[in-house]
DNA sequence: TCTGGTTGCGCAATCGATTGCGCAGTTTCA
DNA sequence: TGAAACTGCGCAATCGATTGCGCAACCAGA
């Protein structure tokens, strides 16, 4: 097969079909009709496309439309199960909208994710979802000045729709389980930590709230060494629970764990001990992962419903209002050693 | 704030500054040295850009260039340690090009696949990753009349430059690792099976030569029923485990799951076991997540290092010369139980 | 003063598609 | 039979940036 030039165009086509730019363009998109071309000029024009292996230049027609049929969507990080299942669900209602997905993570950090932000708007896109955003305000600071529409997904924004999950609900299921599987008493070690998260995260702060109301309900309210949110990184997650044992002398009766990244990090604290010593203590953990669902020890899990979230950012994409507002979206608990398949077995 | 009728443009700003189109493009671009645009003159015109929020139309600037500074990757599904692993090395090696990521799940359908690679060649990607391939030749076939570069990824093709993981040597080491875990006689339960995978798929073909040539080695060649490459689908391998070991009247000795979506559906089984059947069981699987790596049970992990795969195809695809080749990359084994944060503790 | 080089910048074409408008030829209908 | 309506299609402008080329002003040297 010898390689063309270049690739073939739309004059190339008119060209070689004896019509215009004008008529292939109409031929090859659905307004044929409303342009009048008659139908075996469409069919001849399409069969040279064809075999001309024509494809549409999307740069030009985003340029000359101003839309692009891009979707953007940030989040933090690739590498984990709810991100990953959220970018799922992403590029499959993108698909149904006959849009493309471009999905950048910023690794958290403020300055990368403005850049992707910024990024994004060069390339036009059509929509922007922001998940899991460091800076929101400023998020929409710039998306404001390209007049381009955006959700905050995870992380609420005040300044366009937010769809979250209901965090204080969640956490404070969790916590009801946690403490029932519980049975210390309320010594230092005998209490439950969370741990993970950023405290002025809005997620995070909703979650701390939730753990603090039923501990408060219990009885028993949280001191302020009972809550280590220590971000989301691993290894410092790692780094924290080993100083907490190392404090109380062994695990605590109960470990609230605030998002998957971090319970990695517990895990490679827990890998080290001996089977026995993890046994009186009551896991559970704020995202979920299959594997993480059968590990050796139990672990109740928090499933956020990462398919209705996205759902409902693209519902609120398309209203004309977008005025900002709060949609919760309630998570699931998932008992220990549960594969859950989710709503929509096809994935996974 | 108030809303602007549109995004400014490089003639707002030249308006706006009393320079021409030219010059402002110019001095917002690097090449003002090379147009002799003076020195205040760029500074000038940089203030009033930034002012007005300027960002650059890539779409326009990707016409005129023939060139669009995307980089698309086509990978079977997000939701997966292995691949959003790869997703993240993707993103991070396109960044320090400059490039923006384009990533889109197959769903390890063909036309899907097809259908994703024309709309990336739509969008004048100057680069195609192509990870799992389900028919590499088609593929190859389109970038040809589009004049893309491309290179396949953990599945080679024909057609272009393709890096994979050495298949067979980290089967082999994998398997050899399962037999020596295992203690029982060469009866039916005592045999080892692989499960998962296609056959057809060269990732799994040499897989299954490295399964049999280890076991051939040991004395023991593998049955036909052995081997049961049903796919990638989680509830397949679920559908299939169980009536393996309904027919064997438990579990077999050894266990080599092919991926971590099938291990997901084994895992599913599993779960409704008691503890103590698994025990006497060695279980390995090909890829590596952290939370399998720390389940009930031990299980041995092939790790594909899946950094220097993507590394290595960015290597390729600079090369001048684009003949088909293969290059393999040494996967790694990890013991059971053991958090593995690889060679970029930034990710996760 | 004339030539030749340099500086600083603008004109206009170009990339590939879309689209408002208009024009010739044919049909319809009073 | 003439006007109106319809059919089928092409012309040329347009989207926003890049770039080859050229031009005027200025300076230095002969």
């Amino acid at each position: 097969m010898t390689v063309p030039p270049r690739k073939a165009t739309i004059h190339d086509i008119a060209r070689l079909s004896g019509a215009s730019p004008s008529t292939v363009s109409a031929a090859l998109s659905e307004n044929w009709k409303s342009r009048r071309i008659s139908e075996p000029r469409v069919e001849e024009i399409r069969r040279i496309a064809a075999e001309q292996g024509y494809s549409i230049n999307m740069q030009a027609r985003g340029l000359r439309q101003a839309r692009s049929g891009l979707v953007g969507m940030v989040i933090p990080i690739h590498d984990n199960r709810f991100f990953s299942s959220m970018s799922q669900s992403f590029e499959a209602f993108a698909r149904d909208r006959g849009l493309v997905p471009v999905i950048a993570s910023s690794m958290r950090d403020r300055n990368e994710e403005l850049r992707i932000v910024r990024t994004l708007i060069s390339y036009a896109v059509d929509y922007l979802f922001i998940a899991g955003a460091t800076d929101p305000e400023a998020i929409t600071a710039l998306c404001r000045t390209a007049g381009l529409r955006h959700v905050f997904v995870d992380l609420p924004g005040p300044g366009a729709p937010s769809v979250i999950s209901d965090n204080h609900q969640g956490a404070a299921r969790l916590t009801r389980q946690l403490l029932a599987d519980m049975t210390g008493d309320p010594t230092p070690r005998g209490r439950i930590y969370l741990i993970g998260g950023v405290a002025t995260d809005y997620a995070t702060s909703r979650r701390i709230e939730g753990f603090r109301d039923v501990l408060a309900e219990a009885g028993h309210p949280p001191a302020p060494e009972q809550i280590i949110a220590c971000g989301y990184s691993p290894l410092r997650a790692k780094h924290e629970i080993t100083a907490l044992c190392d404090r109380l002398g062994g695990l605590p009766a109960g470990l609230f764990v605030n998002s998957l990244t971090a319970f990695e990090g517990v895990l490679g604290y827990l890998v080290g001990l001996p089977p026995e010593a993890v046994e009186g203590t009551a896991i559970g953990c704020y995202d979920y992962d299959p594997f993480a669902a059968y590990l050796q020890f139990p672990v109740h899990m928090v499933r956020q419903d990462s398919h209705r979230l996205i759902e409902l950012a693209y519902d609120l994409i398309d209203r004309e209002d977008q005025t900002p507002a709060l949609y919760e979206v309630e998570p699931k608990l998932i008992p220990p050693r549960t594969i859950d398949y989710g709503p929509h077995g096809q994935f996974g």
